[in-house]
Formats: structure tokens, C-alpha cells, sequence
DNA sequence: CTGAAAGCGCTTACAG
DNA sequence: CTGAAAGCGCTTACAG
């Protein structure tokens, strides 16, 4: 434990000759600094090694150069696309992302945003149209440019940037009709605080019911999105429900799961039994049997909310903008004509 | 645009009637204030919808409660198990992780670097034990903790919490040299800001020196960590050199697009090519076939990380510790005995 | 157990 | 183009 502090402003004037308004002034709009001036608070800075606080500009400036977002988890190579996405858009902005994860659960949600705003935060992204009351309270104090991820709503009051998960859920769902299918089996992620697998289920629900199909509770299975929860998942359901052709499965890792578990009954994909995805992550069309699924555009969602993010604060603005894009339906090898 | 400003602790101390230092103590030390004057402070603060600045609270106290982390990329499973651990241990002590990512760029890992201490973090985790001078220099200076992951050197002069690539390498190689192999082929990721990618490799070249096989320059393939990537790279790779019997892939990633261009040029797998990767991700096991690979203690390291830094922070101390963990050949079903 | 006051390291009108 | 000085919203010895 030396006791030589990290160098200052004040450090910088000193060495510079100048007073600490132009070293801020240097740092911050540089073309407001002669030239002459400029270059020896640089060589300053560089002999220091200063480096600035971002506590005390932050502070001073009210503004942290920091986006928040909050993601249900980043343990999902999707979510991983729009992260990445949206950190380099950012990054190149020279904002930086702090990023939370709420573990699928809307009352962490809450909490990770709180915690977020309460560190100082320029703006926000969230995953999803629901949340918890306070969590939109506490951002619109906070006046802060605000926009939700994976998720399309024409009537939201707020920014959204995404796709319409019910038209989605239709798409699967005539897919297979047209293939004759009747006897449907869901395996989905926890609806409960999950907007998106909701919305993809009634999606699912209503072509059916157009179709005059019903799906009974029993075929339905709601589990962690992991491979080994679908794995066994798809078990429990041909246990019970033998007659099932098709599977419709909340995103790709729970496909994926699902087709292990076919594989180990020995029931081949997809003349005895067609199995859906969804978000054609980038292993899927590498898979074998590659994915049915849903293409969702996670790499532009991430690119748009910086785009939308960075340009609320340089207007200063707080404009709600909504983004309907593209998920449209890839039909691979795991989907075929109903049998009998 | 509304005019009313967030309020400060001042407000709260002035509802609560008690001084502003008090409202910090029932903030950070509760148990130092009377039970009866803290509940009017969090009454106050409840009433004002008050949020605690993260920027002055880390200037006057010198600390920021963050911890910062540049990993290469989040956009592979095996980093994002780490990194969820890393998180949550983090959490649970409410300290908040910031999340870099280098891209696999030195260069832009020193940028990263620098950005988050100018920013301010309490201590910082890295990925590899390689790094620009500057990178040590500039976290030296700050006096944070520091630890690199993925990586173990018992001759290190800084932390790590990781396993040897050498032996894993070694480990790989040998049980492909038990399998008869001969003639090998290598798809790597880049190596040159790569040290976990170069050792591997290292430790592969170096079992089959000892046992007396050589492998050309021409059958060493390094890309990107894509799946797209590797299944260019397989095909190039037996297009050139058919006699090629066994291919070491770098990682999980890249042995998914080589078993992808095997399947492509009708080459079973491992009767008449042995395929082999590195990380053991989630789904490995759920594939068909599995893959042969080496387990990277992904989340342990994270989890370590995570309780090394606060330890440091808690002790306020600076000690050198290094943790060698377990990373297990896995065998499955993509290895096989050498055909002829 | 509580309060007055200095100080953390910047930025930013304001004046020149 | 530059400087003096107030202020951002907290924490923390210090005194009581």
C-alpha cells in the first residue's frame, strides 16, 4: 500500500500551466483549446498518466456515458447476438454498456433497474413489453430515453423494437397444419413472467383453434430453457401422449433438447414426429437434422436500440419510436407431412 | 421536459429531520442508527421515490461497488457460463459487473481496460494471461484487484484461476494417438492474441512429437470461432489432404462446423474421421454425435472469480493466489480407432 | 447515536 | 481562447 495518488485535474493544470477548466475543456471539446495549449496538457496527461474520474464527471456533468440494460439472461447465444450488438454500437459512441440480468424474473427485473438508475445511467434497454410498474415509474423520473427489446406492440406507449410473437406463433402453427398435423404437443418456456413465450403460445393456440384443433392442458409443458429440462420434457409428453406428431418447441435450445430425446426412442424427425424451434440461432443449420424455425432478427434488434438510444440523447429528446422487423419462418428438416 | 429535479439526500435529511450524515449512516451502516430515526429516514426516502447517486456516492467514498470485465467475446456459450457466474457471485456481495468484450484484439482489450478505470471499478478479471505491458502497468497503478481467468501459470506474477492448455492439449492428442492416428489435421482459432488457443495447440504438436509424428504447416488451419468457419476450413483441409484420419478443433464451436462439412462430403464420423473439440458447452452432450472434447470448469472459474476479487476488497489486500482447476478429457462418440 | 463541515475530482456558466 | 469559482451529491473523520 504506496501512498502516491493517482493524479488529478489539478495534477494535469500544474504541469500544463493552465487552469483546470481548459484541461476539461481539452478532454471534452478540444478544438476550444489553441493547438499550442492542447499539446502540452497532452504530453501532460501522458508524463501523469492521468487518468479522469468518472465518479466526479459523472457527477459534475450528469452524464455517465453508460447505457443501461437489463436481459433475462446472456446465457443464451441469442441474447448474446443482441448484446453484442448493441455494446459495439455503443462502443463506438464511446458509451459503455452496463448490463444486469433479471433470470427470467420480472421482481429481479425490478431490481436490477433500480440498481442500474441508482449507479447513473443514460439509457435504458429492456427485453420484452411487461414489466413491473415501478420499473417504468422509475425510469420515466429518471427522464432518461427508454425502448423495449424482442418486442413489437403498435399500441405501446412505449419505444419497442422487435417482432410480432403471435403472427410468429401463427406461422409455426399453419406450417404444420398444412402438413396435416392434429395431434400437437407445446413444449415452452415459463410463461409467467415471459411476455414473449406467452404471445408465441396463443399465437400457436389461435391457428390451431382456426383450424378447429384444440390442444388439451396435458400436451402442454412449460420448463427452464435448457436442453436437458426439453429433453425430458418431450419424454414425459410421448409417455403420456403416444399420439402426438408434432412438437412445437418454445426457442432452439429447447428443440434442441426435444430432438435428443427423440433420438433416444428411436423415433425418427421428422417422418414419425416434426419438431419446431425458434430464433435459428447460428449452430442451427448446422445441426443434423437442421431446425424448423423462426429467424429472429436478434442481431438487428441490438443494432437498432443503440441507433435509437444514441440519438434520443443527442436531441435530448425522449420520442417514442416503434420498429416492427422481420422473423419470418425457416422450414428445414425437422418439420414433414403427418404419418396415418 | 418537467422541471422537478431527483432528489438528493439533502431532501430526504430534510423530511427525516436529521442531518445528511445520518441519512448516509442508515444507507451504509444501518445498525450505527437509532431504530426509531431510521424509520423516518426510510420513510422519507420512500415518500420522495429517492435513488442514491451511484457517481457522488463513488466519488466521496472512493469506491464504485463495480467490478469490470473484458472477456473476448460474450457470444459463446462456454464465456457466457462464466460470465453468469461471475455475475452472480458479484450480485449476492451487491457489487455490479461491467462487461467488456476485446473482440480476441489485444490491443482493443487495453482500450477496454483503460476505459473501465477511468471509469471506475473495485477490481477487474481478465481472460488469459496474456496482455499488452500497458494493460499490467495501468490496473498497478490503481491498486485493485485483479485476476486472470482461463488461464493457470503457476510461475504467473499475477492471479489466475484456470487449468493447464498444455496437458489438455496433451490429453487430447494422446487419446488420438491411442486410437492409432497418424495422420492429423488442426483447426484452430487465431493464435496470435490467443494464448489459451496457441498452448492447446502447443501441447497437441508436443504429444505427437513424442510420439515420433509431425504435421505439416498445410494441415494447420487457423479462423474465426464460427461455425461457418470451420466447416470451410474441414473442407479445404480434406480437399488438400484426404489421408487426414483425425482433426483437433479448437473449440466446441469449430468441431460443430467440421462435423457439419464431414456430414456434407458423406464422411462418417469416427469410423473414418475422428473429430474432437474443446470447452464441453450445455448442449455437447445433447448432439448427435457427441462430441469428444475436454471440460472447461466454465462456471467454477466464474464463481472463483468472483469470491478471489471480493475477498481482495474485503481484506483490502493485494494477494497473489493461483487455482488450478480440473479440465477432464471427455470422450464421446466423434472418436474412433484409425481406419487401415 | 448525531451533526457541522470539509472534501472527493470534475464541469460549466460567467466574465474577461 | 482562458481562468476563478461555484456546484454536482455524496461520505467521513471529528467533535460532542
Amino acid at each position: 500500500m504506496m501512498e502516491n495518488k493517482s493524479p488529478t485535474i489539478a495534477d494535469v493544470a500544474q504541469q500544463a500551466e493552465v487552469s483546470t477548466a481548459t484541461v476539461s475543456r481539452c478532454l471534452n471539446q478540444p478544438d476550444k483549446v489553441k493547438p499550442e495549449v492542447r499539446e502540452r496538457i497532452s504530453k501532460a496527461i501522458k508524463d501523469l498518466d492521468y487518468v479522469p474520474s468518472g465518479a466526479a464527471r459523472a457527477l459534475a456533468s450528469r452524464r455517465t456515458y453508460t447505457i443501461g440494460a437489463v436481459v433475462p439472461t446472456i446465457d443464451n447465444a441469442i441474447f448474446s447476438e443482441t448484446i453484442q450488438h448493441l455494446q459495439s454500437g455503443l462502443t463506438q459512441a464511446n458509451y459503455t454498456l452496463l448490463l444486469a440480468n433479471s433470470g427470467y424474473s420480472l421482481d429481479e427485473e425490478l431490481r436490477e433497474v433500480r440498481s442500474l438508475l441508482s449507479r447513473g445511467i443514460d439509457g435504458i434497454v429492456l427485453v420484452g413489453e411487461m414489466h413491473r410498474p415501478e420499473v417504468f415509474a422509475a425510469i420515466e423520473q429518471q427522464k432518461i430515453p427508454y425502448v423495449n427489446l424482442w418486442t413489437y406492440n403498435p399500441d405501446s406507449q412505449y419505444s419497442c423494437i422487435g417482432f410480432d410473437h403471435i403472427k410468429a406463433g401463427n406461422h409455426l402453427a399453419e406450417h404444420l397444419i398444412d402438413l396435416n398435423h392434429k395431434e400437437f404437443g407445446i413444449i415452452s418456456g415459463f410463461q409467467e413472467d415471459n411476455d414473449r413465450a406467452l404471445l408465441r403460445y396463443r399465437g400457436i393456440r389461435q391457428s390451431l383453434e382456426r383450424a378447429g384443433l384444440n390442444i388439451p392442458e396435458s400436451r402442454i409443458i412449460q420448463c427452464r430453457y435448457s436442453v436437458e429440462q426439453a429433453n425430458i420434457s418431450l419424454h414425459q409428453l410421448l409417455d403420456k401422449h403416444p399420439e402426438i406428431t408434432a412438437v412445437v418447441c418454445g426457442n432452439d435450445v429447447l428443440a434442441i433438447g426435444a430432438l435428443s430425446a427423440a433420438r433416444e426412442r428411436n423415433i425418427s424427425v421428422p417422418e414419425q414426429l416434426s419438431i419446431t424451434g425458434f430464433d435459428n440461432m447460428e449452430i442451427i443449420p448446422f445441426l443434423s437434422p437442421a431446425l424448423t424455425t423462426v429467424n429472429a432478427p436478434s442481431r438487428r434488434m441490438g443494432s437498432h436500440a443503440a441507433e435509437y438510444i444514441l440519438k434520443q440523447i443527442e436531441n435530448k429528446s425522449l420520442d417514442v419510436e416503434r420498429l416492427e422487423l422481420n422473423a419470418e419462418l425457416i422450414i428445414r428438416d425437422t418439420t414433414g407431412q403427418a404419418q396415418k
